[in-house]
DNA sequence: CACCCTCGAGTTCA
DNA sequence: CTCGAGGGTG
């Protein structure tokens, strides 16, 4: 900031206009944000920022950072969600999932450092992190997280919730300062939203954080005057509380506790819920308190917060490239509810067998509403000694699955029934049996034709791990079998025409066709294909030239996925080669034994089996590796750079899909392993790493980020 | 034969 | 994510 030495008095006449314009503005500003009142005209508005800028534009320095000229608010809509880089990379939080874990982690810090430590409890709100930025006291941009290093530009509507000051208010604010913070609906507000999402027919939203993400992306264009009152008025809802900030070299204080106070004095809405403890037993005690009082805070909370508080120490423990040394987060177990059990109904898969699920009372779980859960088998159901009509304990295990637990037995009235597995395919009628002697799963045997496996199978071929084809999933899937389509098997499925597409309808309406002319209202409409129909006879067609694997992958072969369908297809090149292989043949893939040989050659004495075969061929699917030499000719994994290391990636890796880095390792002669065991060589981690990436720390398994595994995938390991 | 590693399958929700 | 079971190894 070069300041320069200004006498003229035209430059102070200006000097004094700049000012009394940029106050007016920001005033004007707040009272349209804050309280949705327009105080002057639009004509006016811009006439002072026109006059503004004309004066900026005569003597530069005086367009600060922090001129509304420079700043936000008025800004085009279309910035919204426009990547925004931090100034300092927001790190997350480990995690601890209990209290000894949680003692763990205190003992190490407390040997690392040679003094006393102070402990900052908070609770951690489960909201939507976000990163305000303040350029001389006034806001100038706020972003998602992200990546951690990008993230979304949501300043237009951060701009309307009530607690992000548009200003700082008090002295001493840093050149540049970035706030951390979690936006959230509180509870109480997050109901009365729903209720009314339910009284206008809209969709409900799952959990608070969800709507508070929601209510963050919602872009004004396009929307009715109606609309976008609607939008304001979910946006004045959402709350803050900061909890932490970016880098600031000297800061007047010592410690984080202290932080807190400082961004209070400045305007931040900070949580009066947050304690010093002075020993680890304070902390477990906190830990406790909000364990047993989660649901009498205004928000929700994922657990509870623990930091360093001598801002000294955090410097001292430093952070590891995704995390900081000085703060965990202990997360509260998987919460359990009661709900009623209203009925056990049974489905079919794509294999046949039949499963039991509960169907419940909608039921809030862990963040999430849950109508459903698994009951895997009759067997299970028994264990469980659930019957239906009962009172149910539920929870989410790993926090996603919901799981049923058991009966809450005292609850009974007598009116509660038994469950009794069908003795009939629900969907087909035919006769559940086991599929060998023993078994506990039920299968329907109508394979070729139950309605219910032909879906399956049909979705099944749509999906990633298989021929990976865009808009052939659950929903196509229904549309295209019986009842509502023609495909009978899946024989057919390359074979399907625009016609046939037209032809289907579900439940009164036609997907896949569209109107395209009608000269007068009631006369007759002539129809043609709908987008979805044209892009989906499209995919079909790019499908055909799909590798070997990902078509033996589509067959539905019993035991056959990607990993064995990978080394069927490498080690024999062609469809054709497989199938004339005996048992001992086949089985001499490394990864395949007795059971996946015999399950390919029954799958080949099945007629309809090689009619699928046959009919795709027709249609154009080759079914070889191009150049293959022939049973055991080409391995792919001939001298690459990660020859004979195992590799475990999880979280999203920077420029990668999960796909392409699987490929990548692959196509090196690497093996891409889904969980991490002492084999392992490296785990690749990114943002949203879960279980594996702890257990490769207790493994001491070596952790690459995006940057290094591109190192590797360049070099091997010995780039690293 | 006992173990550990993996894979495959089913599953839930935004 | 978890379960059950196949495959491979010691």
């Amino acid at each position: 900031m070069a300041e320069i030495e200004q006498t003229d008095p035209d430059f102070e006449a200006a000097r004094a206009r700049a000012d009394e314009l940029t106050t007016r503005i920001l005033d004007l500003r707040d009272a349209y944000y804050d309280r949705d009142e327009s105080l002057v005209s639009d004509a006016e508005y811009d006439a002072m920022m026109h006059e503004l800028e004309d004066i900026e534009r005569a003597y530069p320095e005086l367009a600060g950072q922090d001129s509304p000229t420079q700043t936000v608010g008025g800004k085009a809509d279309s910035t919204l969600f426009a990547p925004i880089v931090h100034a300092e990379r927001m790190l997350s939080l480990d995690n601890v999932f209990s209290i000894d874990e949680f003692r763990e982690w205190a003992a190490r810090v407390d040997r690392a450092v040679a003094r006393p430590v102070r402990w900052l409890c908070e609770l951690k709100i489960d909201g939507l992190a976000i990163n305000l930025r303040y350029e001389r006291g006034v806001l100038t941009s706020a972003a998602t997280r992200g990546d951690g290093v990008t993230g979304e530009d949501v300043t237009e509507n951060a701009l309307r919730i009530p607690g992000i000051p548009k200003r700082l208010s008090g002295e001493g604010h840093p050149e540049l300062v970035e706030v951390r913070g979690e936006v959230y609906f509180p509870v109480a507000a997050f109901e009365e939203l729903n209720a009314e999402q339910v009284a206008s027919g809209d969709r409900v939203f799952a959990n608070p954080r969800n709507a508070a993400s929601g209510s963050l992306r919602q872009k004004a264009e396009g929307k009715s005057a109606k609309d976008l009152d609607l939008m304001r008025r979910r946006l004045s809802r959402l709350k803050m509380l900061v909890h932490g900030i970016g880098a600031w070299p000297d800061p007047p204080v010592a410690a984080q506790s202290e932080v807190y106070g400082l961004l209070a004095s400045w305007g931040l809405p900070t949580s009066d819920r947050a304690r010093v403890a002075d020993s680890i037993d304070g902390v477990a005690e906190f830990i406790e308190h909000y364990g047993e009082h989660r649901h009498s805070v205004e928000h929700e909370i994922d657990g509870v917060v623990v930091k360093v508080d001598e801002l000294a120490l955090h410097d001292e423990l430093g952070a590891t490239s995704r995390a900081p040394r000085w703060a965990i987060a202990y997360k509260y177990p998987p919460e359990q509810v009661q709900t009623k059990l209203l009925d056990i109904v049974v489905s079919v898969g794509r294999t046949g067998r039949a499963t039991p699920f509960a169907v419940m009372e909608p039921v809030r779980v862990a963040g999430s509403v849950v109508r459903q859960a698994t009951l895997h088998n009759q067997d299970v159901v028994k264990a469980k000694g659930v019957l239906i009509g009962d009172t149910v304990v539920l929870r989410k295990a790993g926090d996603v699955i919901p799981e049923v637990l058991g009966p809450v037995v005292e609850l009974r009235d007598g009116s509660e029934r038994e469950f009794v597995m069908p003795r009939e395919c629900p969907e087909c009628g035919a006769v559940l049996a086991p599929a060998k002697e023993g078994d506990i799963d039920l299968r329907c045997p109508n394979t070729k034709a139950c309605p219910a496996q032909v879906r399956g199978r049909v979705e099944h071929i749509g999906s990633r791990g298989a021929l990976d084809i865009e808009g052939l999933g659950e929903v196509s899937a229904i549309a295209l079998t019986p009842p509502h389509g023609p495909l009978t098997t899946e024989a057919g499925l390359f074979d399907l025409t625009l016609e046939d597409l037209a032809m289907i309808e579900v439940g009164g309406e036609r997907p896949y066709r569209k109107i395209v002319k009608q000269a007068r209202r009631d006369a007759p409409a002539e129809y043609g294909p709908s987008a979805a129909a044209e892009e989906l006879i499209a995919e079909l067609d790019k499908a055909k030239t799909k590798d070997l694997w990902r078509f033996l992958v589509a067959l539905n072969i019993r035991h056959v996925g990607p990993v064995a369908a990978r080394a069927l297809a490498s080690y024999f090149g062609s469809l054709e080669a497989i199938r004339a292989a005996s048992a001992a043949e086949l089985a001499a893939v490394d990864g395949v034994g007795p059971i996946i040989a015999e399950a390919v050659i029954d799958w080949f004495t099945v007629d309809w089996h090689v009619e699928i075969v046959e009919r795709w061929a027709a249609a154009g699917v080759q079914w070889a590796i191009e150049g293959h030499a022939g049973p055991g000719g080409a391995s792919a994994s001939a001298g690459g750079v990660l020859d004979g290391l195992t590799i475990v990636v999880t979280g999203t890796i920077e420029g990668f899909t999960r796909e392409e880095a699987e490929e990548a390792i692959l196509s090196r002669g690497g093996k891409a392993a889904g969980s991490v065991s002492k084999k392992t060589s490296f785990v690749v981690a990114g943002p949203g790493a879960g279980s594996k990436l702890a257990k490769a720390g207790d493994l001491g398994i070596r952790i690459l980020d995006a940057e290094e595994f591109r190192t590797l995938l360049a070099e091997g390991p010995s780039g690293l």
